[in-house]
DNA sequence: TTGCTAATGAAACATATGTTTTATTTAATC
DNA sequence: GATTAAATAAAACATATGTTTCATTAGCAA
């Protein structure tokens, strides 16, 4: 009983890495082939395989991509600017992508926001700012997160009271009082604010 | 005589953008003819011609390029982060480079800054901030500006008073008094603030 | 070693893509 | 409107690329 090579399968993730990198777009078979020293068949093997694990995205000619080691950029999905700031997310809702330079924002998923109300003025995040969020369903006491109330997305900073067997929702404005619940969806974590200032 | 049309041209060159942005990877002819509702043969044809005129770059199967590299995402120089803020922008101190998206922050050139000082909190930008820049050497008024003060760079609100043939500078920071200068050298203007909220 | 199983690579095959040809259409000019 | 030259698009063509087939090879176990 053999087992496909695994230093088979690095290597033509590291080629492909480099490949990339080096002209922004993919090999062919081939030139992976040739690159790694095996045969196309095999190397098209391989990288099926591949795909269907996750270790790297393959779509076609020419387009065989390193799944997690994106080039320097994050894909940011735009969901379609709704008014009362509830991200749809499905598919058909995102109005474009955008990417954003991971070493600036680190890595995604991302999504943007527009932020509407005042409840996080002290925090510095305006009416009519973008907010990246980092779409996750967890986060640490004290960040910002999009927080599901009801039926509505609001930034809040969140305060988990476990002992107390609810939550806190803390809007940044003084004039505000906090939000208590007993449970709500997170739907990700503020990263950063973008302000336009023209 | 008729002439090739400029409006394709750009068309084609919007939609080489376009799809790489989202896809990652090129168009083939086929799909940027349907893009932009031409036939495989002229879109060939033009992509030859602008290749010849360097407007983008083609090279093979899936991959055509503009030349601007990709004008979705504007080229961003992040100069050494000096704490006075002035920035240096010789060629030798920029630290790295990234790209933002056309789409969210308009076009260049830019640079990256960290705020420093409080004098523009009123406006949102806080200590350690991230501000994005565009050079350029003149300002409308009211726009936040970089402007050169002495040795010092600093971000201000712009008010030019010809009248009193002076400039006067103005601090988002309602304990800060006007500073008032026959001329400054502007260095850019803000156009937007990156606040990192983690 | 022998037999078995799986991986491999050469070749054949299928498909996608790029390129050229050619007839047609379009727009400008007279 | 007729003439002309350029641009266009349909089709044919050529090539590159991906995919499958199949005989061979290589590893593993008894």
């Amino acid at each position: 009983m053999r087992s496909k090579d695994k230093s088979l399968m690095a290597a033509i993730e590291r080629f492909v890495c480099e490949y990339a990198d080096r002209n922004g777009y993919s090999p062919s078979m081939q030139e992976i082939a040739d690159g790694v020293g095996s045969s196309k068949p095999t190397v098209y093997r391989y990288i099926s395989q591949m795909n269907r694990d996750g270790i790297l995205e393959y779509s076609g000619v020419r387009n065989v991509r390193s799944a997690k080691d994106n080039p320097n950029a994050a894909r940011v999905r735009i969901p379609g600017r709704v008014a009362c700031g509830l991200p749809k997310l499905a598919e058909e809702n995102i109005e474009e992508y955008v990417k954003l330079p991971v070493s600036l924002f680190g890595e995604g998923p991302f999504y943007l926001l527009t932020a509407s109300g005042d409840s996080m003025i002290e925090a510095g995040i305006d009416d009519g700012d973008w907010v990246l969020v980092r779409q996750q369903d967890t986060a640490e006491p004290g960040k910002v997160v999009v927080a599901l109330i009801g039926d509505e997305a609001t930034l809040k900073r969140y305060y988990p009271e476990p002992e107390k067997h609810r939550i806190r929702l803390h809007p940044e404005n003084s004039t505000m009082e906090d939000i208590y619940v007993d449970s709500c969806e997170i739907q990700g974590v503020a990263v950063s604010v973008f302000k336009d200032l023209t």
